[in-house]
RNA sequence: GCACUGCUUGA
């Protein structure tokens, strides 16, 4: 059951999700028994398809799971929340929360980032802040990527001073940090064209032991392009070797 | 043991 699961999940992520199903109907006739697993896989197929109602197919899923199982794990809710927050569907999202709390299913930093990056995605970054407030009210320990999603969307909203105080106060909430926060913030600041502090985080990333990486490189030129600041580009790409950069 | 979360440009 493992390997197949192994290998329909590997069909999915390579966009082969005919394969998918069909290898999926191979583990059904086989005779092996399906596992929480096997299942949450199945309701990737099901989210990937094109049509309308696949929601509705992902439901009854959940339904026929709850009934008869094997029953959905913290994965499957988290699957589905993910898929419906980035359809748009928040509030749907926010019901398959409480259908999972009322099945005493614990929700882990996964489903809570998924409805964060909903409500950011939908600009709804009030909303977004007001829920990260709730979590932690509850005692649920902030983590690198939940923070990384609010400032994405604070820094594309040129909000820079609620973005310095939530990394000021990072270190007193537990949590530091990483090179895709400052990707972000650095991706912000170049669209609302402060590169010169956008370049500073550079050295800021540098004291805290991070390494600029391939999307740090690119996010810079392509701020320095759209600013027609080509002679700057072409003296960092000079440069980046020496930086242990590698533009691909 | 296998399944769920964040960043750049391009159509």
């Amino acid at each position: 059951t493992a390997s197949y699961n192994a290998l329909i999940n590997s069909l999915i992520l390579a966009n082969h999700t005919a394969a998918a199903s069909a290898t999926f109907s191979s583990l059904l006739s086989s005779g092996l028994p399906l596992t929480t697993s096997s299942l949450t896989i199945f309701l990737k197929i099901l989210l990937s398809s094109t049509r309308a109602n696949r929601f509705d197919s992902a439901y009854s899923l959940l339904d026929k799971m709850l009934q008869y199982g094997p029953p959905p794990d913290a994965v499957t809710y988290s699957t589905l929340i993910g898929a419906l927050s980035r359809a748009g569907r928040i509030k749907e999202a926010f019901g398959i929360l409480d259908l999972m709390l009322d099945n005493k299913c614990c929700p882990t930093p996964q489903t809570y980032n998924s409805l964060i990056l909903g409500y950011c995605s939908q600009g709804k970054i009030k909303e977004a802040k007001h829920f990260v407030a709730l979590i932690e009210s509850y005692g649920f320990a902030p983590d690198t990527f939940m923070y990384t999603v609010l400032i994405d969307a604070l820094s594309r909203n040129g909000e820079f001073d609620e973005v310095e105080s939530i990394l000021g106060e990072s270190q007193v909430k537990g949590w530091k940090p990483d090179e895709v926060t400052y990707n972000v913030y650095m991706n912000g600041l170049c669209k609302a064209r402060r590169i010169d502090k956008a370049f500073r985080l550079l050295d800021t990333m540098r004291c805290n032991g991070l390494v600029p990486n391939l999307d740090t490189l690119n996010i810079l030129f392509d701020c320095l392009c759209r600013d027609s600041m080509l002679q700057e580009a072409m003296d960092l790409f000079g440069k980046s070797s020496e930086l242990d950069w590698f533009p691909d």
